[in-house]
DNA sequence: GTCTATATACAGATAGAC
DNA sequence: GTCTATCTGTATATAGAC
């Protein structure tokens, strides 16, 4: 019981930390807000997190494990290699146009200078962790007739960066909203159209 | 004379505040900080810049400026369209992996909630001219023969994807090193490779 | 454990001497 | 015009009551 109660506030405080620092950044938002938007005194706030620094570690940190969990999901078997290619695209598209992934790229690339072992940890949870699902997956159908990918690590590369595009960078800026439904599959369609006729099929 | 010492010192802030912005972002540097560096008084650094907002307003300012003179600087003229796509992609992919370049990404990104005006100025003196250079350019050669691009539009946006990759991303996080000229040139002809057998060419 | 009240430091911005 | 010294607010972090 005790620990139940000692759970709750601090999921609470994770829970307003999280959407304060993705709303706002990390220094825009003061521990009095934390305290405030939870709601805790700023003492209690003090006995679960010894500092704010401790605080934004850990409110990044379950937010990569979220973010693996849903790349990891991704599952793509027995269908057409367009298909594939489509699931992997439409996922990856929904994913990094997400108003909470842009505001986590936000955050991370704001304090790299500070804590630059978040920054890494949000690679490695989101983009690496992507792009090695595709590679590993455009291994498997290389060794398939009638496909011919000299060169794995940068095709899969090539695939996100189209995928993104530049809208995603314009999105970061806060220059562009994200994409409706249509606009994605617009792009999904121009870019793995694109895709298939530049890399594969060499034959 | 006095008009020059003026001068001087409204140049020796804004050399001072644009090293400390680019360097630590926004909120770490003080303006303490920006006046010792000048070095001038903190009184002196307000007569020329009324807050400190005015202040990063200006160094952004400026250097969109550089950067826009950066971009238009590129010309491509009388030679063969794998040429002119190398020559255009070794000026863009100089520009943006340009530890300045980054610097200023990681900036505006940081501010954009705050100062959405100037993220929009980047944008549009970088990535968006980039984005219209190339593209006057492809619509110039799609009227000529061999050549075929039905969508300028995403043919350019595509293009310098490509040339970001996700290694811009990693640089952006602080992640990586911005590769060397070498691996620079390497990147730049697996992409001029891909692109002009996915896109063009097509008869 | 949780709170109110406070210590300490530093931020942005300004007043007034020269 | 330029400086030193200071005002005022707010930040992180803590002490002590209950």
């Amino acid at each position: 019981m005790t620990l139940n109660v000692s759970c709750s506030k601090r999921q609470s405080i994770l829970k307003g930390a999280t959407t304060l620092f993705l709303e706002q950044g990390f220094n825009a938002v003061s521990m009095d807000k934390i305290a405030q938007a939870a709601p805790v005194s700023k003492a209690t706030l003090y006995k679960y997190f010894p500092s704010k620094s401790d605080l934004l570690a850990t409110v990044i940190s379950e937010l990569c494990a979220v973010l693996l969990q849903t790349i990891e999901a991704v599952s793509m078997e027995s269908e057409s290699m367009e298909n594939n290619l489509k699931k992997i695209a439409a996922g990856f598209v929904d994913l990094i146009f997400a108003e909470e992934a842009l505001a986590i790229y936000r955050l991370v690339i704001s304090e790299c200078h500070a804590f630059p072992e978040l920054a890494l940890l949000v690679y490695n949870s989101g983009p690496q962790a992507a792009l090695e699902l595709l590679e590993s997956y455009l291994e498997k159908i290389n060794q398939h007739k009638r496909v011919n990918i000299p060169d794995t690590a940068f095709a899969a590369d090539a695939f996100f960066s189209l995928l993104k595009g530049d809208l995603h960078f314009q999105c970061l800026l806060g220059a562009k909203a994200a994409p409706s439904v249509t606009q994605k599959n617009e792009h999904i369609n121009k870019v793995v159209g694109f895709y298939m006729q530049g890399f594969l099929y060499a034959d």
